[in-house]
DNA sequence: CATAATATGTTCGATAATGTTCGTTTTGGT
DNA sequence: ACCAAAACGAACATTATCGAACATATTATG
């Protein structure tokens, strides 16, 4: 992440890459911030934006930029121009996925959902069945509220950019239940196929969910495969499948069989 | 860990991103609330709003600005003409109530509040203030997920349309907490000062928080006073005082006044 | 190795955004 | 009708951002 002494100036592919990477995330960044994480002067920052913004691929602002606005054109509708810009990529493999899992879901299962718009996507489609679903995120409660009549949200601190609730509180309340099933979120897979994520509290109740679960699997799209981020989630023997968009790498899945763990391309 | 001394200034797009987000949300912005969640000063969000108005995506208002009436440009009538109107008075009276209620509090409190859009405004003016908040609301709880440090929820079961933790687990959650001081909506207020509200399990969480509470405030907005509703939440001796946007009408101010209780015009 | 080509850093005046002040207007309440 | 508080907006001060021109560093190429 920063390195204070190491300098191995980044090139301006990987800047452009990691500018519209965020973009495509966050849906804006800004000068100085890149200009910090790249290790370069707002200069060099903005001419890469200047860069992009020529080939089309964002859209410069004062400060920053964000992503080209695709219907701007006709009612200029810019709300929640984060939900639509990971629509516009990810959310096919998404559904997919979140469909493919749907159909592990019987009636009466006692569901342990994670955080994320995969699982997100997954609480949509199980809506209308007859379930009791345990998640800790708060986007996921808050849009099931009057659809699923057995939405269930475990006790304390609530934090993070995607409201959700963390700390030994929550902890507790999780870990004290049952699931028949319950449905992982990560951040990367490494080439060994161990999933990894950004917060070690968000990680903390991923494993109390795949630990207190009769069966677990992790939901991630073929976008964060063979990478990895700062704290580990779980292993391969850990969980019964792993459901995605689109076969794995060799070494992915040959890490998988070897601890028995399946593969579900959605 | 949220941003305490940090002001990575939002670039205008995003915050006039998150006020038409907020406003397909609610139905209406005020000027100081988005002021302290952006950060900035409310002469710069009254340009944000006039230029939102100029480009015909959001109608400005006094305090504020609410949504476009979709339905009036195109073959004239529809939904009550004053609605505008009356949802930027209401705007305002919420606010007047929150601004009213937030001078009651003291740093380091532990604050119990209810569900509501009056609550919520409260939320907001609390955000930057060091309070450990506990409340049943996840939509409270979303807003100040990244802004306050300290907010809390219950276990418990999510329902109704604006989604809230209800049932006998979250009463357990929340009854086994002292708070300093409470914060309670409702949907009306009879002439005998009498509040009401239609939901009996949010009623029940009500009253646990009045119970739990050194001293427990009503937050009611003036056009629910002289009605009634389907179920009981509170007596007036039980409360502190009622904080609202216009002083009541005599009966209420009798009946409050004969108990004991106190009334807050903001 | 030299040199061109490209990329990046630096400086600085111009411009845009934001903060500030203050008098005016609106609003809500007496 | 009157008053006080809040919101407003105009004018100005301050700050941040921008982009051009030039200096320097890096890479490519003969």
């Amino acid at each position: 992440m920063s390195d204070d002494r190491e300098k191995p100036r980044m090139l301006a592919i990987q800047r452009q890459n990691l500018i519209l990477q965020t973009i495509a995330k966050t849906g804006f960044v800004s000068v100085p911030a890149l200009a910090v994480e790249c290790a370069v002067t707002e200069m060099t920052m903005r001419r890469d934006l200047d860069r992009l913004a020529e080939a089309g691929k964002i859209e410069r602002t004062h400060g920053g930029a964000v992503a080209i606005d695709t219907n701007s054109a006709g009612t200029g509708h810019r709300v929640e121009p984060h939900y639509h810009r990971r629509a516009g990529q990810m959310v096919r493999a998404k559904r997919a996925i979140a469909t493919a899992a749907a159909k592990l879901v019987r009636p009466g299962m006692t569901i342990g959902l994670d955080i994320g718009t995969t699982a997100l996507e997954l609480a949509l489609e199980l809506a209308d069945q007859d379930v009791a679903i345990y998640t800790s995120s708060l986007r996921i409660a808050s849009a099931l509220a009057d659809l699923a009549p057995h939405v269930y949200v475990p006790t304390g601190l609530v934090t993070g950019t995607e409201p959700s609730v963390v700390g030994q509180q929550a902890e507790a309340v999780l870990g004290s239940i049952y699931y028949d099933i319950a449905f992982i979120g990560a951040a990367a897979m490494s080439d060994k196929g161990i999933a990894y994520d950004y917060s070690p509290e968000d990680a903390c109740i991923k494993r109390i969910l795949i630990k207190q679960s009769r069966r677990a699997f992790l939901l991630l799209d073929s976008s964060k495969t063979g990478r990895s981020a700062l704290v580990e989630v779980c292993r391969p023997g850990e969980i019964r499948a792993l459901i995605t968009d689109r076969a794995p790498d060799k070494a992915i899945k040959d890490a998988l069989a070897a601890s028995g763990t399946g593969i579900v391309v959605g």
